[in-house]
DNA sequence: GAGCTAGGACGGCGTGCATG
DNA sequence: CATGCACGCCGTCCTAGCTC
């Protein structure tokens, strides 16, 4: 009986085989595997990187624990991980984001959701990895990531080598946006005429401006400023000049963070105090977080397979991993945290190690309950 | 820097399952 | 029964990283 205390009994029904033997199809990829199918490896990679297995023969001396798994020789999974289109776990990624991403929110900024943008780079050196460049002998590749604040939930990954910027990738991430978000992001997140296509598509957005940015036209705020506070100015103005010059003119607020260093945000939320603006840009202290756990489990010895199709395949089970576990924990959160106060972190490695108390587990398995029922069955035990 | 080990990729070969 | 091919196993080559 599936009680959803287990990594593979939710992957069993989040992610069965029918719907990977579509996406291969989808994707030209004709399987035709006796033993280790292509839904097999999906899951081997969600699997893998739960249980941080550190290469694919380290992954042949595990897999015989994991019933879900056929146990295979490591070149049979090697060549798999080669062979199997990556865009299916792509996809199965954000077919997930999509089905169990409405989940508790926070309400921080009520009506707002709040979206933060940055990118990662996780650098590697390995000749046989040159397809990723970044310098002459250093690899690399980007994850762009639009993340919702308030779930801890990435919404949208957009992978790159290492040449790519993030200015370049950043409209991607900004195309598919719910009404009434704030977007936040760092420097290099946006041109000046991004900051007027989000206006004009009525998009808020707390995004910081580079220094070399020039201003034009600026206006103080009337408002008398709390010389004490961290807020340090709060204007109008027209970013950028010449023929770039923003046609909008838009708020910036400049404050200084713990550490004392002046940022300098530029936003179209023009109702709200610059102490809330400030707060807003913290918040993307998030998406760091997340992104030191992305790292933390799939560090340089961890990648598996040289090509782009067995790393980005990697990648993207890492990711569903996250999600799934992620969703797991903020969904089960409210029932047990009176009684255990586990961060995201001590949860996962309590969940994989099979030492959650028994309330939480408990919780998790009601969960299932309300989702078993909606989702479809495979037949598969 | 030499020597060693771990690990990925690949190809060859034998086996045995599946299909007709 | 013949054919095709997935899979396991082995050897080889290559590189990274460690140790002395």
């Amino acid at each position: 009986m599936s009680n959803f205390n287990k990594l593979s009994e939710i992957l069993q029904t989040f992610i069965t085989e029918e719907e990977v033997k579509n996406l291969c199809e989808k994707w030209g990829y004709t399987d035709t595997a006796r033993k280790f199918s292509a839904h097999d490896l999906v899951h081997f990679f969600i699997i893998s990187s739960a249980k941080k297995w550190e290469s694919f023969r380290d992954a042949e001396t595990k897999m015989p624990k994991e019933k879900s798994l056929p146990s295979v020789d490591y070149s049979t999974l090697a060549k798999k991980a080669q062979h199997v289109p990556y865009q299916i776990l792509q996809e199965l990624f954000s077919r997930l984001v999509k089905r169990l991403g409405r989940g508790v929110r926070r309400a921080l900024f009520k009506p707002y959701k709040l979206f933060a943008v940055d990118s990662t780079t996780i650098t590697f050196q390995h000749p046989d990895r040159s397809w990723a460049g970044y310098t002459r002998t250093r690899h690399a590749i980007r994850l762009h990531t639009k993340f919702d604040v308030e779930k801890g939930q990435p919404t949208q990954v957009v992978q790159t080598t290492g040449r790519d910027h993030d200015v370049m990738v950043a409209p991607k991430l900004y195309e598919d946006l719910e009404s009434l978000s704030i977007i936040t992001g760092d420097r290099g997140y946006a041109r000046t005429s991004d900051f007027q296509d989000l206006h004009e598509r009525n998009q808020f957005f707390v995004i910081r401006v580079a220094k070399f940015f020039s201003l034009s036209e600026e206006l103080e705020h009337s408002a008398p400023l709390d010389a004490g506070g961290k807020v340090k100015v709060d204007q109008t103005a027209f970013i950028g000049k010449g023929t770039r010059k923003t046609k909008s003119r838009f708020r910036l607020v400049t404050f200084t963070d713990n550490e004392g260093n002046e940022i300098r945000v530029a936003t179209n939320l023009m109702m709200m105090s610059p102490e809330d603006i400030a707060y807003i840009y913290k918040l993307r202290w998030q998406i760091e977080l997340f992104f030191r756990w992305v790292k933390g489990n799939l560090d340089l010895s961890n990648l598996f397979g040289n090509s782009p199709n067995a790393v980005y395949s990697q990648v993207y089970g890492t990711l569903i991993s996250y999600f799934l576990l992620r969703w797991i924990y903020n969904e089960t959160k409210e029932e047990w945290e009176i009684l255990h106060s586990y961060t995201f972190i001590e949860f996962t490695r309590r969940y994989i190690a099979h030492t959650l108390p028994m309330e939480v587990r408990c919780a998790i398995k009601s969960l299932f309950g309300k989702w078993g029922s909606l989702c479809v069955s495979t037949g598969k035990i």
